[in-house]
DNA sequence: TTGTAAGCGTTATCAT
DNA sequence: ATGATAACGCTTACAA
């Protein structure tokens, strides 16, 4: 393995100007670059990480904290955050924590051990105690998808109001009046704004609001599912759900299968966050999409603006903005025969309509407007 | 940031002892070690990797790279790695190649950079050449899924000839004759072996054999589309096709869409890697599903078995064996009236029958049979 | 069982 | 524009 002295040797210089030359120092002559570039051609010579680290205290790595790495969207996320870093020669350190509190600690324990200059987190909740870590060594971080009370830190993150108001709006006007909605825990904002949106199309809409139709759970299929067969239980009889993500959605479609509902004859749905290829498998399925590739894009530049130094102080907040994927999910529709009727063949192409939804004024200046 | 001297300091012992108690060696006096604990704890010091990896040589990472992180297979093989290596206190680098060479290469760069102990590979094709960096630096390796031409190396993988040759045997069982095959690319070892095990289906049934219904493509959903398209285009007829992965499959149904053919009434599918939830949205796929997360497991405790030295020299070749899980997919199964009718209604459940697939002897001499 | 000394490969600092 | 020197924080080898 050659040592930057193999490189100086060779080129007839010192280690220093090798390492000038490595990164890209301006104070270099062109002639004496060129020796140097040929001896590291040579001799196969790649920096040893470990030793620059430990000198520069640069460890050209990222930590990427998720949820859930097996949902669609988080996937999407990793790519945009993979491509960005890569681009700027960082490594991204891939951490999974399936919304558990435990794990995300554990991570946030290789923070700790100055593994990586920067982080890029959707934490499991909002409480700020549970990423001390981060704030304690000030560590460099991006916090993306949810927040975090009262950490003013740099974010990126797509619009749930608005989408959720969408959506629902979207149930309204096709003459749904009893929308049940299935949300994520209490606490996480992401949920808390889609209840959110929900709350406020219905208002805008003169629609009661029923408390018994909405539920909070978890972000996961066996939640959604629990809380979808607990609304009909109860008696109540919603003609369409909204589901607060695509995992709630499935879950609800398989309830909707358990109690012999038919999607979107007896029962419409709609959701936050597509599921993977879901228009090709199950076209029915109306959704509000957020742009996930490039909110691990924007949030990885981001982070490597700081590190870098090119993005200065006062941290920042970046909501891109979320489509609206109308798709036959609505029971009225069909019934009305707009649709491609019942007894629909499979497969089936379904024109999708993409509207991209604006952003509503809704109560901003509340950090996390439905935590109790 | 507290360094390994301070704590030393406050423990009145010399770094030496702290570094000992850090790293749990042997001959420590358990009162030193227990002031020497304290004073971690009082001080919260955390080692610092680079200063460690510089000395020790081991970087207690590894690097995981795969040909696409969008798929619900690949993501579930990295949940295995991830969770066998934090259980070793091991990181995981996400690469992801998007079976791109150029990009695989770069990913081989920061194996050269020493940033990791050891490399979890899916190569995007059988040429020795183009992971030469892994060889020629004796990298400790593990190969998952593909093969790699005349390279001895611990592997994982599953059972590829077999649940391909189980998948054509049902088809056939169901009285189809005329079957299609799209598969990847020439020279990658699960597309040859899969279209391997499709021939040793058909000659087994005493069927012929139709070139022209074999096609190989990528393992990209255009281009099974593409591949679906032409076989029809052409004229062929078959009654069923074989996917040899399920983003072609997805291709396939994408195609089967514009065609106005109906799956399973008028194509019956079948393919390799179940669709994420697919049974959910659309349950008239039959599969032949490999072990995802516990491929990612085992190629992680057997490559931290070699780091760790409990694991000795012989490579290894784990082949872990693929299930087949039957759903209604075929379109004579319909027709003959034992499924659940054409005017299936949605959402509907449709019973499972997950059955293993036994290994079965096929030319397993030969490296890559369908090697041209 | 504990300590001393040396050095891993690089870059920051200062000097020329 | 280039070089000499020291230091980053830790672990290995050897000594006591």
């Amino acid at each position: 393995m050659a040592t930057i002295t193999d490189v100086a040797k060779r080129a007839g210089v010192s280690p220093v100007t090798v390492s000038r030359v490595i990164n890209n120092a301006s104070n270099v002559m062109p002639e004496t670059r060129a020796r140097v570039l040929a001896a590291i051609h040579d001799l196969g010579y790649v920096p040893n990480v470990a030793a620059r680290s430990l000198r520069s205290k640069r460890m050209h790595s990222l930590a990427l904290i998720l949820p859930d790495i097996t949902n669609s969207f988080w996937t999407t996320v990793a790519r945009g955050v993979e491509d960005a870093a890569q681009a700027r020669g960082h490594a991204v350190l891939l951490c999974n924590t399936d919304e558990n509190l435990a794990k995300q600690a554990g991570y946030l324990r290789l923070v700790a051990s100055q593994r990586v200059d920067g982080v890029i987190i959707a934490p499991c909740d909002d409480d700020p105690e549970h990423v001390a870590p981060l704030r304690e060594r000030a560590m460099p971080t991006v916090v993306i998808d949810r927040m975090v009370t009262g950490w003013d830190v740099d974010r990126v993150r797509g619009d749930s109001l608005a989408g959720a108001y969408a959506l629902v709006r979207h149930l309204i006007s096709l003459g749904h009046v009893r929308i049940a909605m299935i949300s994520g825990p209490c606490g996480t904002s992401t949920a808390d704004e889609r209840v959110l949106g929900y709350r406020m199309a219905l208002a805008e809409a003169g629609l009661p609001v029923d408390e018994r139709l909405i539920r909070r759970g978890e972000f996961r299929i066996s939640s959604g599912e629990q809380m979808t067969r607990a609304i009909f239980q109860e008696g109540l009889r919603p003609t369409a759900i909204f589901a607060a993500n695509n995992a709630l959605a499935m879950g609800a479609i398989d309830a909707a299968g358990e109690l012999g509902l038919r999607i979107p004859q007896d029962l419409a749905l709609v959701c936050f966050d597509d599921l993977a290829n879901s228009s090709r498998l199950f076209p029915f399925l109306t959704v509000a999409v957020q742009p996930a590739y490039e909110i691990g894009l924007k949030a990885a530049q981001l982070l490597l603006g700081r590190l870098e130094g090119r993005v200065a102080d006062p941290p920042r907040e970046f909501v891109l903005p979320t489509r609206m994927i109308v798709r036959y999910s609505c029971g009225v529709r069909l019934k009305e025969g707009t649709g491609p009727g019942l007894s629909l063949p499979l497969p089936v192409r379904v024109d999708e309509q993409s509207i991209p939804i604006p952003p509503v004024a809704g109560p901003a200046h509340l950090a996390n407007p439905e935590r109790r």
